[in-house]
DNA sequence: CTCATAGTGATTGTCGACAATTAATGGATG
DNA sequence: CATCCATTAATTGTCGACAATCACTATGAG
């Protein structure tokens, strides 16, 4: 089974704060908490049937993950990606992608390759069935990027990235409705970065992750441009 | 003047949790408080003379930032880097802060630039006159770092590595005692690289920097087996 | 009519107390 | 003598209430 997030199907979640943080973090990256929103301590009290201290602990581990801003004694608001934060989030991911890719393809066992392949099998069949299904082709293309982040062995790297960025880049598609286009491309370069992973060619699978983060950071600038030239026809 | 920390003289920070964050913080960074320790909340409200809630939230944000490690019920202790820990963290910070090289070579002001250069050139003087202080001459290096990451003006980047990593790198200096050596080589490789960033290459910067962190963690694997083949002396 | 200002309402920050869970100590038993 | 279990002590998790700060509104002066 192929999932993207780490939510550990919670055997019991222990903690009140623990349960609500995470169930906040999916309510906003799912959009049920729109962008920009302010958030009142007391109100989610209510809804959420708990008191406020542990809501404030689970709002400070949103803050810390970049879910939420917050500003003493004003509030907090949901965070609201702007262009330019969505594309420093993909330099931020191509430096610690690519670097991730180069250590799985050093350290990755077969198995964990071998789990690999199954993503991208499952994913060419949806890819074929339904390529209009872009959204869980996108789910897939997330789990394949976090698989090759766990290969790295490197604990600090899973954590940035499976822990903290990767909620925030669901949470782009979101906001951005960006369904995202360019699949078959998409799917050749992740065949050639396992390929490179599997002959433990550290420096290609570096190379090409870094390629395809930037491709796809390429990607979203033109849809940009291409959204707001279509703006700019609607006005005139 | 350059300053290692963005502690910023706070003119009067507002709330008690984000005082004593600041306060603990400083306080582990330093070694006071013992890596491995544990840390009682009832404790250390004693000692701050504040209450429990706004000290769990300190706690909270110290956990976020990676220097305490917490388990639910049990309690909190001062992270312990071990020395594989300590080589994750190289490798992340080459990823990162390459990347914020070549974005620096694209970005950086001609008054940022020259603020590089008169740390350098401080660096140089404090260098000749005393090369056996080497943890102000390691202080200056970390200050190097910072301000070539600033220049990057990605505010994610800026972040990561200056709000949450260099705590992480300066508790390693102090929990190691590496005090650092290598002072030369380092220091002309500062050189270069802010010749990159300055000429505007940042192939060539980001290139610099990654070889520059890169010969930063071998000298610490190989000061590390050194100790390693001491200790294995001492006891036969 | 615009701007400044004081009052009001709500929200955040802080506190102390109670409940739940864990670690530790001591005793009993095989 | 070692091991297991129960009781106890301490720490963490949670709660509700009070104090401090901020945003908004309405009122008045220029």
């Amino acid at each position: 089974m192929s999932s993207v997030a780490p939510e550990q199907t919670s055997p019991e979640v222990r903690t009140l704060a623990e349960r609500v943080f995470q169930e906040l973090q999916d309510a906003i990256v799912r959009g049920e908490l729109a962008p920009g929103s302010k958030i009142t301590e007391p109100g989610l009290s209510k809804s959420y049937g708990i008191s406020r201290g542990p809501l404030r602990e689970a709002m400070r581990r949103l803050e810390a993950h970049r879910l939420i801003e917050r500003v003493p004694h004003v509030g907090a608001r949901v965070v609201k990606l702007s262009m330019q934060e969505l594309l420093e989030l993909f330099d931020v991911r191509e430096a610690l992608e690519s670097m991730a890719a180069r250590l799985a393809a050093a350290h990755m066992t077969a198995e964990e390759i071998a789990g690999l392949r199954e993503v991208l099998a499952l994913h060419e069949r949806q890819s074929d069935l339904r390529s209009g299904e872009a959204y869980y082709q996108r789910e897939g293309d997330l789990d394949f990027h976090y698989r090759i982040v766990q290969g790295s062995h490197n604990r600090m790297l899973v954590t940035m990235l499976c822990d903290d960025l990767y909620y925030l880049v669901r949470l782009y598609r979101t906001q951005f409705s960006a369904s995202g286009t360019r699949p078959q491309r998409a799917f050749v370069e992740h065949h050639r970065i396992v390929d490179a992973i599997e002959a433990g060619d550290a420096e290609l699978a570096e190379l090409l992750m870094r390629r395809h983060v930037s491709a796809s950071r390429a990607n979203v600038v033109d849809r940009y441009a291409a959204i707001l030239e279509q703006q700019a026809e609607a006005t005139t």
